[in-house]
DNA sequence: CGGACAAGCTGA
DNA sequence: CAGCTTGTCCGG
């Protein structure tokens, strides 16, 4: 008889970072295997969990228990080690990356694979970037990104991650079409794990894919590639050091690539007509000249442009009717009378977003009851629309429910460049606001938006024809290097000035941060103490940001301490710094 | 996470 | 000192 089998598992409970072994039952012993999904007896409860290594030596003097059962099939092992890594990189636990490796249901064994079509690049310039093995593939907003996918395809079994569910669609049509066998994750898990093309948006970065050959990360620097809740991975990291590992190659592309990216790997360009002809016309609203009415909300430009029979998009980052009220009579700022932000008028009453005190529209200093819109929001802007145009005009934000909107004028967040693909005209009606915001990344962000807006119009343009869709931007800073870089259809001025910058005051990808915050954020400061090379500076009530040379030294520096009860929100990488 | 168990508080 | 809450530890 042979010896006991003994199999080491991780439990599938958030809270537990532990592995612990269990007997493998002689009716399963020639099934397990690493990676597989186990349901097993700890403490008195039946939980799930992935076995990470099969016939371990147990520790001495423990009494094993049998598993409960071999549930299915799980991630391969290769990812196994790559939920390792991302778990040390984000400081998160290697069960949650595990989990978005797993199938929905239960799968018991995998399916024969589908034959697939190899397509042939469509042009040149793809056929260098899947020779890989690092590509930076800068394509213009107008670019339809199939073909990346397409030419991915032609290396065999290829991983493509989206940056939103519609691309997905798009890009998985798209590759079926064109004879690729086409897995679309999770849903799919199984096809691509036995052999496929796997399509999704960044949870897919942790697909299991059948002989995978070519990795893409379309429009990389899409914030929709970063999870939001901790552990906050980027599917492009994780992209990148699964292609490395595996030894394929892996192409990013981008219309405004991050320096993230251009650090990475080697930058291809489209060639310039190709670059000046997927940009559209952008018409540059000077807000500081003379005319009065260049200096509110609504130029002359941007008027003519709503009178004509366009569909028009207007962009407007504030939510709400008025977020920033001054007193008719006396000028001064409407604040909380407890916490003394300022206040938002809802509906009537004044309104603290910080504290949520609610109080009558009053002046605290003179006793006014009439105040002034020092900062309209959307809502009013909606209004102020409509009556310009005289016909209705639909609100969208963030927050409003789905449905595609009647109205030929929309006016919202930059939410309305998510929810509508197509558009003749995009307006941004403050664009300052973007590109001047207090955040390291804003430069990137504004340009990110401008690209979103330039594909949205570039989708109702005939093609060849980018006449047909454009751009109109209000601004105050009509030679910044964002606005210069849509106006010539050339991104690499943004690139250049913000690499200088971000090497000068220290930030991503000079440097690595990540920034704590929560009840028990001072305690974890403590645990981490001083590394060689780690600095932590206080920037906020319970808010600390932590600074590395790299992210080694970050990330080494986080999992050495060790975390402290109580709530603690650490978030590697943040965007909004 | 959630059960076990120990230490601390309350009231007769 | 029973009966309860609160905290800490640990799981194979």
């Amino acid at each position: 008889m042979p010896p006991p089998l003994v199999v080491r598992v991780l439990p599938d409970v958030p809270a537990i970072d532990k592995t612990f072994d269990y007997l493998v039952p002689e009716s399963v012993r020639d099934q397990v295997r690493v990676g597989d999904m186990v349901r097993i007896a700890l403490h008195g409860r039946r939980v799930g969990g992935w076995i990470v290594a099969v016939g371990v030596e147990p520790p001495a003097g423990v009494v094993l228990r049998q598993l409960v059962k071999r549930s299915g099939l799980g991630p391969t092992a290769d990812l196994l080690e790559l939920a390792e890594w991302a778990a040390w990189r984000w400081a998160g636990r290697p069960a949650s990356f595990l989990k978005t490796a797993s199938p929905e249901r239960m799968v018991a064994a995998l399916p024969v694979p589908t034959p697939s079509l190899r397509p042939a690049p469509s042009h040149e310039l793809l056929t260098r970037a899947v020779q890989g093995p690092r590509s930076v593939l800068r394509l213009p907003p107008a670019t339809n990104l199939l073909h990346v996918a397409l030419a991915a395809a032609g290396c065999g079994n290829a991983l493509v991650l989206c940056p939103s569910q519609a691309a997905v669609r798009r890009v998985a049509h798209g590759l079926t079409r064109a004879g690729v066998a086409v897995a679309v994750y999770p849903q799919d898990w199984a096809k691509g794990a036995a052999g496929a093309t796997v399509v999704g948006t960044r949870g897919a970065a942790w697909a299991p894919v059948g002989d995978l050959a070519a990795v893409v990360v379309l429009d990389e620097h899409d914030e929709g590639h970063q999870q939001e809740q901790a552990p906050t991975w980027h599917a492009r990291d994780v992209a990148v050091e699964r292609a490395a590992r595996a030894g394929v190659p892996c192409v990013l592309t981008s219309a405004c690539p991050s320096l993230e990216a251009l650090a990475w790997g080697t930058l291809l360009p489209a060639d310039r007509r190709r670059e000046r002809a997927g940009w559209p016309v952008v018409q540059v609203v000077d807000r500081r000249q003379g005319d009065p009415r260049s200096e509110g909300l609504y130029s002359n430009a941007l008027v003519s442009l709503l009178r004509s029979d366009q569909r028009v998009l207007c962009v407007l980052n504030r939510t709400g009717r008025a977020r920033l009220l001054a007193c008719l009579a006396c000028g001064e700022l409407a604040r909380c009378d407890a916490c003394a932000a300022a206040v938002e008028q809802p509906e009537g009453e004044l309104c603290c977003r910080r504290c949520g005190t609610t109080r009558p529209p009053i002046c605290l200093s003179c006793g006014a009851a009439q105040f002034r819109n020092a900062r309209v929001g959307v809502t009013r802007v909606r209004e102020e629309l409509e009556a310009l145009v005289g016909e209705p005009v639909t609100e969208l934000t963030a927050r409003s429910e789905t449905g595609a909107p009647a109205t030929r004028v929309v006016v919202g967040t930059e939410a309305v460049l998510q929810r509508i693909d197509r558009a003749d005209a995009v307006a941004f009606l403050d664009l300052d606001q973007e590109l001047l915001a207090p955040r390291y990344r804003a430069s990137e962000q504004a340009l990110a938006l401008l690209a979103r807006a330039a594909r949205v119009v570039a989708a109702s343009a005939p093609a060849g024809d980018r006449a047909a869709g454009r751009l109109l931007l209000q601004t105050r800073s009509p030679d910044h290097e964002v606005v210069q870089a849509v106006l010539r259809a050339d991104v690499s001025g943004v690139s250049d000035a913000e690499r200088a910058r971000r090497e000068l005051l220290r930030f991503p990808p000079f440097t690595a941060l990540a920034e704590l915050s929560g009840p028990a954020a001072a305690a974890y400061v403590q645990a981490i103490g001083a590394p060689e090379g780690v600095q932590i500076v206080a920037t906020g009530e319970d808010r600390w940001l932590i600074r590395a040379p790299n992210h080694a030294v970050l990330s080494d520096a986080l999992a050495n301490a060790r975390r402290p009860a109580g709530r603690v929100r650490l978030e590697v990488d943040p965007l909004r710094i």
